[in-house]
DNA sequence: CAAACAATTGAATCATGGTTCATCTCTTTA
DNA sequence: TAAAGAGATGAACCATGATTCAATTGTTTG
């Protein structure tokens, strides 16, 4: 006689499903994935060690999901002000607003949220998420090089190896943040002028990498973006 | 009655920790820190896995002697290059031959040993050796750091943030080989052509990242240094 | 309510590989 | 060559933390 599932038990099982994946995520954003243990997630979400594995195969899959999950924020922020990004005055400076645009977001919310970045960024962690970290720093590397080409093809940049520079580009980025992001520099990062200065530095890095002019450099410099918002 | 120690066995002994530090290099060297387990450093030396923990600690211990070595041939090989670098005619250009040679001898370093260079540079490892790899980073971002300063108080290069540029040019360098690096590529590095074109395009990268003149990068360009040799 | 099955529990189990140590073998010197 | 101790052996041990699963609890419907 009775039963199949009910839309109320469907309901119930997503909410905890979600429930999991942003206590597994908040764990993750305070202290890494290293921290992100199966009994950790669980008692953060009220439930037994068991019960998580009813809703995640197993602990790769729930960390990969997390992680797809803040990256993806990440990613879908930077991407919508680049996409947002217009040049001042000069017609030919889309490539150099654009690329600002990435620098800008992506280095104020790494530092923002350090503990985050970090994970996303450097911390040690196993294949799979490995393997997602990689195709997330791809996605950097296309969205840069995708930039380049534009600017390439426009005359704004002079001829390079997109495929070469947007990854040094996205790497740059990521080593230039080390010390920055460090523990050590945990108070000074409040600070809001030592942020500028930090950014400041990358973006003028990057634009000269890619071959922008010093007029270029100067303009955006001196016509400095919205400054990105918390998630 | 008998015995201390005598010469004989302290010199077999002093041999047998070189010939275990030198198999588990190679195993690194091979297939990865991952490989080097205990059990497969011990049987490639021809010993036992006990035998080990009278030479090592354990096997961080171990790990992280073989990482220091790795990574202090290279760096020794890398100083070497860009202590010997001259500027060709022009006497403005030191920083720019010196940061050129820095690119060239890591990255045709790299490029012929992918392997070592993968597990130096980007394999997953635990706590002791990425330490180890952070100070090694650390070492060639003070090395860029050094030649920028220089650059920029010789008014060959413009006024930038060393502390944050050289550790981006290191990220550049390392990212941007990712792609060459990875087995995909592993016969088309075999090319000189593929390899000149790599390590051009970073240099050029990097070159222009810490705002050398077009000139200075052209002239660099256009007289190569000596290809490094192998290890 | 009771049958039927979904969902949860958490202690026990398992997998992996580093590490230990009682035992054995080799060197040295009187 | 025998005592004394260094050095080697490798199977047993251990630590960690993910994973399982028999038992229990919760939910639904005739």
């Amino acid at each position: 006689m009775p039963y199949r599932q009910t839309v109320a038990t469907r309901d119930a099982r997503q909410r905890r499903s979600a429930t999991l994946l942003a206590k597994a995520r908040s764990i993750v954003a305070a202290n890494g994935f290293g921290a992100a243990s199966i009994k950790a997630v669980a008692a953060a979400a009220g439930v037994s060690a068991g019960t998580v594995y009813t809703y995640f195969a197993n602990r790769e899959e729930l960390l990969a999901a997390v992680f797809r999950e803040a990256a993806n924020a990440e990613f879908a922020e930077v991407r919508r002000t680049v996409d947002a990004a217009r040049p001042g005055n000069d017609d030919h400076a889309l490539a150099a607003a654009q690329l600002s645009a990435l620098v800008e977001t992506f280095a104020r919310r790494a530092i923002r949220g350090r503990r985050l970045a970090w994970a996303l960024l450097a911390e040690p962690v196993d294949a799979l998420i490995e393997a997602e970290r990689l195709s997330y720093r791809r996605a950097y590397s296309d969205l840069v090089a995708d930039i380049l080409l534009r600017g390439v093809a426009s005359g704004e940049l002079p001829p390079q190896e997109a495929h070469i520079v947007g990854p040094g580009i996205v790497g740059a980025i990521g080593e230039a943040l080390t010390g920055p992001l460090s523990p050590l520099n945990a108070d000074s990062a409040k600070s809001a002028i030592f942020t500028d200065q930090v950014v400041d530095s990358i973006c003028t890095l990057c634009l000269r990498a890619v071959g922008a002019s010093d007029v270029q450099v100067a303009a955006i410099r001196s016509s400095p973006l919205e400054r990105g918002e918390g998630s």
